[in-house]
DNA sequence: CGAGCCACGAATGTATACATTCATGGGGTG
DNA sequence: CACCCCATGAATGTATACATTCGTGGCTCG
């Protein structure tokens, strides 16, 4: 369907950057620019509202939201809430074979962040924990908390972007998630939980202390 | 807006019981009925799609979500990750003062539900938690997590709904929250953590047992 | 007699025309 | 000269007309 593009459009527009926080959505701008009609346009719009990614600043006007320091940090408040909890529950219902194996990749993705700058070792890490994030929620079996993550996972691709994490976070992050995958594949939710709650912390700290850094600049 | 009238039409439906789960959502006989055309009604739709009210069947077909024991168990462990999370962030952020005094009109609605059956006595319960749920959201200050318990509490009224609680869980409810009210009042996190645990391990228990009690039935 | 295919219809998806409201700017008046 | 009011327009909100797709029913052929 084409508000189901404009939506996708939208959204990658908004976690790229391209569409900056406090940027109007205005329906004709964007419907000619995207090629469809005001129609499915407004659909696609309304599901950011949804998502919170556009909020609607008076009642004619609708912007996309705002995102800075202080919203990372309340972002992450939901994430470890919800993370833990996933954390927890995946020890109790989820496949240990599954999670041993994704503990093995982490270990690889790992060495393999420490070799030269390979380009696409970034991108192939992020698919990793993507996969991660699908067997989380397939374990976890709980559709509202599914679609409670999937918000906070689509914010956070804004914060990445803020944040351009170096290759030593990455590196670190890929230890954390392999203690989780551990975790949860010995079917241990207290050491799940908590490995969760130490990886969102540092993750948190690397974002916060990289935004500090490099506050909108492009070194 | 039409928009949103429709919208809260069909929410007061699907909470009230009157929208089945399973219950088709057709634009055309709905727009007939709610008296609008149907691009605002299909607006209405996609906001109850995006809440989890109502799913995609088929990609023609848009039904009332299914609502079960099952699924209430589910929306609780999303609860409980959510209010326990924010009770710790109130105890830390939130009014001593507003949160001493919701404790008070909790114990005096413990004692008002003791008196025989006043049938607006559980309606006023209702209005203060609604009211305590408010006052969360304003300490805790955090938009991510308030729209997430938003979501949470829009599911929760069907729960309500089917399980009928007894005069005798509302008056333990108002004790429990009660509880939570004075912790966070006090600043203690980790009590008001525990207070909200165990009050939604009750209040989960609770509709449990009703809803075997009466799986469908009238008295 | 059964199975498969075609055609028709009813539904959704999209575009556009119409209504309404809010903002802005210009003109008039105090 | 400044302030207020009204008019004009550009935006959103709504209705409707058009396009498209999927399902169903009946017909035909094996």
């Amino acid at each position: 369907m084409k508000s189901d593009r404009a939506y996708a459009t939208l959204l990658e527009e908004i976690q790229s950057g391209v569409l900056v926080p406090g940027a109007p959505l205005a329906e004709a701008e964007l419907a000619a620019r995207l090629g469809v009609s005001r129609t499915p346009l407004r659909e696609a719009i309304g599901r950011l509202v949804a998502d919170g990614l556009a909020v609607q600043q008076s009642p004619r006007i609708t912007v996309v939201s705002d995102f800075d320091a202080a919203r990372v940090q309340q972002l992450f408040e939901v994430r470890r809430a919800l993370e833990e909890a996933a954390a927890r529950l995946a020890s109790t219902r989820g496949d240990a074979e599954t999670f041993a194996r994704l503990a093995d990749e982490f270990a690889a993705a790992s060495t393999n962040l420490e070799n030269g700058h390979s380009p696409a070792a970034t991108a192939d890490y992020y698919a990793l924990i993507a996969r991660f994030d699908t067997a989380i929620d397939a374990a976890v079996a709980n559709d509202y908390l599914t679609a409670s993550l999937r918000t906070v996972r689509t914010h956070l691709v804004r914060a990445r972007r803020l944040a351009r994490h170096d290759r030593a976070r990455l590196r670190a992050s890929a230890v954390e998630h392999g203690l989780i995958a551990n975790a949860i594949a010995a079917g241990d939710a207290d050491l799940a939980a908590h490995a969760t709650h130490i990886h969102l912390h540092n993750a948190l700290q690397g974002t916060l202390a990289s935004l500090s850094a490099h506050p909108e600049g492009t070194p």
